[in-house]
DNA sequence: TCTGACCCTGTACTATGGTACAGAGTGTAA
DNA sequence: TTACACTCTGTACCATAGTACAGGGTCAGA
């Protein structure tokens, strides 16, 4: 099977090369097979890990968060029921996110609209939007 | 009007009492007025900014983004095309956040819809989802 | 008036997620 | 064969966002 380097991996998910290491060491990665002389090859999977890492990181998850992802897969090591648990929460995290993103979405074309009637103010539309304690 | 010590501004907000400090240096809000003996008064906006803060740091926002959203305000020191340009660059950030995040939200429901029906294997439905390298 | 809970400042330390570098070996192409 | 790009390890450094003191002053109730 064909196999990258580090340095190719690293071009094809585009991370700086360092950044494969450190995810092998907080293991978001297998260790890769080594060459004769200890080089790193990484296959298509590890490939379509880093790119998994690297797309969930944009969403706002935290590197442990992203561990819990992966770990959630069906199978015989963990009950379906610790599976749908952590899933559930994790989309109901989700869900709070886009609720609040919406939200901000709402008062930045409220801005944007003001803006374009030339309505000159000094309040400050976002903060008002947000004033309250509660949960998000 | 009523004011609020250190102490109480971060109960009221659930944040420790150092961030407050912490937010302070990093001019996310202002010096707030003080005490005969120097202790720091905080308002009720003060509570506000520190809500406002915490909101959006849940949603992903860092604090340098968050002071640009706090500036996003119309007033006669900004023209208005110069507030236009930055609200329209954030709206899109937001909803592309948004967009990704519906697309984990995707993912998790079909997953959760998969452990509801009790389907044992050890593919993982959401590793699969994101092995591809195209943008979120 | 004294004790404990609060506040002040400055500074040091922490965790997360990398990034850079030193000193060494390897691989390839002119 | 030599030059240059690449890899290895370990370690040090960086930014962000706090968090935790130390050493001092303040306030409110018993």
């Amino acid at each position: 099977m064909k196999t990258m380097t580090r340095g190719e991996l690293a071009k094809e998910c585009g991370v700086n090369i360092e950044a494969l290491r450190y995810y092998e060491k907080r293991r978001l990665i297998d260790p890769p097979k080594r060459s004769e002389v200890g080089y790193r090859l990484y296959s298509k999977e590890d490939a379509a890990r880093i790119h998994f890492i690297r797309n969930a990181q944009k969403l706002g998850f935290t590197l442990n968060e992203i561990m819990e992802l992966l770990k959630l897969r069906v199978n015989k090591n963990e009950s379906c029921e610790s599976v749908l648990g952590k899933a559930q929460k994790k989309l109901n995290e989700v869900e709070q996110k886009i609720k609040g993103l919406k939200s901000i979405k709402k008062v930045l074309k409220q801005l944007i609209h003001q803006c374009k009637e030339s309505t000159l103010t000094s309040d400050c539309p976002i903060l008002g939007s947000f004033e309250s304690g509660r949960k998000l």
